[in-house]
DNA sequence: TCTTACAGTTTACGCTGTCAACCCGCGTTG
DNA sequence: CAACGCGGGTTGACAGCGTAAACTGTAAGA
């Protein structure tokens, strides 16, 4: 694939797509811009008439990658039923999208940002839409919400990250796991406990 | 500093005290072989004399730091009351370690599997000696306590990981969320539900 | 035909982890 | 005393990284 030379925005695409392709196929540890372009047929040089930086294509991706997660998530609150259960088909939505996609995952949200330049501010507000979608369903008052939102999120960050890194217990059956964790992060984030009960 | 000549395992010693030094100041991202010996005043080269690569290095410091973890995690547990306040005083140490050695955390649980040549499978299983006092104090049968405690881990790992990456909301609280996330982990692994409830 | 603009390349810099070869001082041995 | 081996440490190199600066070739406009 490495005589299939292109132009222009051809070479934009190709670029955007190879990285892609590598993203999903090596992992993230195995993207550089020389090897893009040697894939593409350019130099790597030449990434850099469409990209800002290395991190810019990466941040590509990052978007490509929030797009179908809150699609995913917000499709499953929309459905119908109570919010207890859409914010639990939420949530499987949400690990679903982390474990079908582990490399876009990790490159959303595993990445050390000291590592990565400032994602953009506007690009950062879109990343959160999902966040939001476990803050509404948890039906408390909006600054609560927020909290709730956020131990629902942090529970299945740790569930997924921790699978995707593989250092969860292989005896495990992963299915049950996830199963429960859900449960677990939905059952906290809806039933009493205002803010905190005690103390 | 770069004056400080030292020698034979004197300078094994100065090497392992400069990384923990860069890690804990810079991040692990500023950790380099190079910069490391300039610091301790030998060459690059000199650092295989006493450590097989980087990574083994690296794991030198893992290894330290999961003995501070299991240290905390362990005198928590080991305080009197009952099983459900030892697990919350579990939780609170680990979160703790977390949050004050955020360095040290993402070394040990952050690092992309693929990345780091892989860790030894005996320093592994100390690695999970705090996973197991989670396990315990969740009161489960065995089987079923490694998936609670296992959930438990991922419910403050998330928390810890999304906090140290300055993922979450900065107009939040973050003791209360760290309060609460505790307690919905804890309240979760105790109460009912043996494995999942329905279906 | 001359000029301008732009796509893409060449070259280079400084950084990374790591290997092979060398070098020098010490302890032992003939 | 001299020769030797050995081990800690250095030098130099390789292959890879992201990226900036300078260059080339080509197509369009005047």
């Amino acid at each position: 694939m490495a005589s299939t030379r292109s132009t222009g925005n051809d070479l934009q695409r190709a670029i955007l797509d190879e990285a892609r392709r590598v993203l999903e196929e090596q992992g993230y540890g195995a993207l550089s811009t020389r090897r893009i372009a040697s894939a593409v047929g350019c130099t790597a040089t030449s990434i850099y008439l469409y990209f800002q930086s290395k991190d810019a294509l990466v941040h590509a991706l990052i978007d490509e990658g929030f797009e179908e997660l809150n699609r995913r998530v917000l499709e499953a609150t929309g459905g119908p039923g109570a919010p207890h259960e859409r914010l639990r088909a939420a949530a499987r939505a949400y690990v679903d999208f982390g474990l079908e996609r582990p490399a876009y995952y990790e490159i959303m949200f595993m990445l050390r940002a000291e590592q990565m330049e400032r994602y953009p501010a506007e690009a950062y507000r879109r990343a959160r839409r999902s966040l939001e979608a476990f803050c509404e369903l948890t039906g408390h008052t909006p600054e609560d919400a927020l909290k709730h939102g956020t131990i629902v999120w942090a529970t299945l960050h740790g569930l997924v990250s921790l699978l995707i890194a593989r250092r969860v217990d292989v005896s495990l059956d992963e299915s049950a796991l996830v199963r429960d964790a859900i449960e677990t992060a939905c059952a906290g984030a809806l039933e009493g406990s205002p803010t905190t009960k005690d103390a």
